[in-house]
DNA sequence: TAAAAGAGTGATACTTATTATCATTATTAA
DNA sequence: TTAATAATGATAATAAGTATCACTCTTTTA
């Protein structure tokens, strides 16, 4: 019997062959790869850790350009979101499915901590509608010290 | 008579000298352009665009590798900060003396608008107090559609 | 079912921002 | 003024991300 995370991971794949199949695109084993991944990961990764986890998990080449075409692409579908973090010189990709958040992360150790505040989101809507802006999208990340690199 | 900005920047670079000679460093010609550059410009700039305006404005070259060391030597001292915006490939700099704040970006003409909301900041405080971290700073950046580019 | 047309992949060349290196120049201290 | 130290500039190196192109895989259509 398949665990819930299965489940729920057979479903999405569904709707993403269908997402793909109405933009008139072919789907293909190196997308689902990547989709796979990054559902099941936990953290943010990078193209290059994507390349390398495929790679040895699926026992499985994978072009870096392919990488990076699948991410953009996902970026442009909406599925996949991308952050710049201070201090990283490579994108992390995570996927967008997971709702809308905003990350905390430890300067020291690195975690990093997904959160949403409601209040924040009506805040920022208001400043944007008091500069005559429509807003789109946000990144907002917070750096500081984590609980437990507190008592280092 | 000067006016006041220039004033300003008179006392600003006296605090500059000074912080430069406690920390056991030289001052130089370099550092002082690129100090003087970064507080008359309205603008966020980049590594290039200083290397740019410096050699045009002051009719004096400046090799880039010494831009992006005045710069990062500036961000450790914590006079500069930088941006990274979404779909540009550099990092843009700003002095931080100018109070802390965040940005809200036109995705059509790319105006920037700073501002502090003082409710957002507090917020962000508690989000990081409620899971335990120390906060150290924050990135906030907003994107979304001037009011100017509503109308085309 | 087989070819033609279209799309996707992977290797690799390329671009470009940023950093590292090192000889030369400028500054500071004795 | 000179020895020691630090800063600069040219340039080589690094590395992320993109562009290109030959080849392979899908899809379509006859």
């Amino acid at each position: 019997m398949q665990n819930s995370l299965e489940i729920r991971y057979e479903e999405y794949l569904l709707k993403f062959r269908n997402m793909i199949k109405s933009l008139g695109l072919n789907n293909s084993i190196q997308k689902e790869y990547v989709l796979k991944l990054l559902f099941e990961s936990e953290s943010h990764l990078s193209a290059d850790e994507i390349q390398q986890i495929i790679k040895k998990e699926e026992k499985v080449n994978i072009g870096i350009a392919t990488v990076y075409r699948i991410l953009n692409l996902f970026e442009e579908m909406g599925i996949v979101s991308a952050i710049t973090i201070q201090g990283m010189d490579s994108k992390m990709y995570e996927l967008s499915l997971k709702a809308h958040h905003d990350h905390l992360i430890c300067i020291n150790c690195n975690k990093i901590i997904e959160f949403v505040d409601k209040e924040i989101e009506e805040l920022q809507e208001q400043v944007a509608k008091n500069r005559g802006f429509v807003l789109q999208s946000h990144n907002m990340i917070m750096y500081g010290i984590c609980k437990e690199c507190q008592n280092e």
